[in-house]
DNA sequence: AAACTAATGAAGCAAAACTGAACTATTCTG
DNA sequence: CAGAATAGTTCAGTTTTGCTTCATTAGTTT
């Protein structure tokens, strides 16, 4: 078993099977587009490695052997499960099947790239996706664990390891005060605050901006849930720095005191892990449109 | 369908499989017999014809990414195939299995080389041997038409077209005069004959034979079976010309009267086929022990 | 015989595959 | 933590392979 096999090459056996299926070696040469010789070194090649004579030779031309059969068998055989591959292979790489495991933080699920993201799914209804929704810091440890295959989310305060991030997108944090003023006054008095847990990144970001501006930072409520931080603002209960995207979307948006401040979103893949086919597509149709246009 | 196919080669494949098998690539480059450097970048070349990126860097080592499996499947398939292959074609150069259509002279068959098919036989059970027995003319009729592989026969008068002979053996063709007369006395008093058709080639031989000693060539009776001419000598028929390993063969030998002309036995195969891989090995094994010995 | 055609052979060139050595990045070890 | 060991890649150079073009051989047709 542990034998050498003869190294055939596709090409080769793609010769046979146009000999096999054409009159003439011309013919046959024409129809995998070689020369005549080429064929016919190929073949002789093809038949040394074997080690059996495959020909007979009828006047001028050749013709194959009855009994090399199996030979011709195999060629078909090796032909057709190399075309079924080269398919697979055409698939995966344009990303039309398999399986997408993606990580996305809601504002970009739901208000960025709801759109593109249901379109995406429409054009690619063979790829099954799976939609983890969650913070930035948990989509990144869903990364690294190998759970997800590709996450968009805030930029990390600092480069991950084993993390590779691009940049896709900036967006603006505002002002929101209680009882919807618009007129925040000297930022000595602003608060209380309502705002996402320490975990998040966005967090991070906010509490610079707040400190940057002088604003004391006295923290009343904590949630992950944009939503709630706007109902808790609505009730008077404090004040807080929310994506503007979030804080003024559905029925009753908030009204924005000023831009705070900024936060990028980016797309993050393993860093040693070629990149997912699909994933390159996704990551292509979020950034071709205008992808804060929704 | 007409896509061109990735030129895959049985090497890359193996290449695959062994990696798939092996911790290391070292390990797997060990196991083809390759440098870790050949297998690198064997398998890059894989990946590049495929188009499909199949590892995954893990530390300083590499893994098969889990989705391509097809291509692993693929790669196993195609060499388990390959090695099927090459194991057919082994066998099928050894002459160990396959169909050997033969054709044979009756004092071939039984005199001369009963016992060494009798061998050949048990030396290779997997081949099935068909054995058409006849007269030389019947058989080189039979091996151009393409419904037998191999004859062995009367080397014919002249070279025939589509027919290539090799001689096998030489043996004497004597005269037998009836009532066992042992002295034939002159040549001029030879006769009447039975003898082997005008047919046959012996025959042929035999009259130029006996025209050269100055014998008077006169038929009574004709066959191509040497027991019936042996016979009618016995019976008082008339003189015959026969090969002296068949009428003196068995329980009533004819006397010898003297060797009057020999007869060229030959091995005949088609001009263009290549030869058949039993039927080498026959030859073979028909020409190795001294063939007369029997 | 001359023209034609199928296949092979030879020369030359470009691409591919291999080896050994140098190199990078990671992991182990004292 | 330095340094040795390990896994794999890259590079340079050599050999092998495969292709094209052109010439040649050998059947076939006219």
């Amino acid at each position: 078993m542990a034998q050498s096999l003869p190294d055939l090459s596709i090409r080769q056996l793609e010769y046979l099977v146009a000999v096999a299926d054409s009159d003439t070696f011309a013919l046959a040469a024409e129809q995998v587009g070689v020369s005549p010789s080429a064929l016919s070194q190929g073949l002789a090649e093809l038949e040394r490695r074997v080690g059996v004579s495959l020909f007979d030779r009828e006047g001028r031309r050749r013709v194959l052997r009855a009994d090399t059969e199996p030979v011709l068998d195999h060629a078909r055989q090796v032909v057709a499960l190399t075309a079924d591959l080269a398919d697979w292979a055409r698939r995966t790489r344009s990303g039309d099947h398999g399986r997408l495991r993606l990580g996305m933080i809601d504002a970009s699920a739901v208000q960025h790239h709801g759109e593109a993201l249901r379109q995406f799914r429409a054009e690619h209804p063979e790829l099954r996706i799976h939609l983890r929704v969650g913070p930035s810091g948990d989509l990144l440890r869903a990364l690294v664990d190998g759970a997800i295959d590709l996450a968009i989310c805030v930029e990390p305060a600092e480069p991950l390891r084993g993390v590779t991030t691009e940049a896709l997108m900036t967006e603006d944090l505002a002002l929101y005060a209680p009882d919807g003023r618009r007129r925040p006054g000297p930022s000595a008095g602003w608060g209380p605050w309502v705002l996402f847990p320490r975990s998040a990144h966005t967090r991070t970001v906010t509490e610079t901006a707040l400190r940057r501006r002088g604003a004391p930072v006295e923290v009343v409520a904590e949630s992950h849930q944009p939503e709630v931080l706007c109902e808790m603002v609505r009730l008077g209960l404090g004040w807080s720095v929310l994506p503007v995207v979030q804080a003024e979307w559905g029925e009753q948006p908030l009204a924005r005191c000023e831009i705070l401040a900024r936060r990028r979103l980016v797309t993050a893949r393993r860093s040693g892990a070629s990149p997912h086919p699909a994933g390159v597509l996704l990551e292509q149709a979020l950034r071709s449109p205008p992808p804060s246009g929704s």
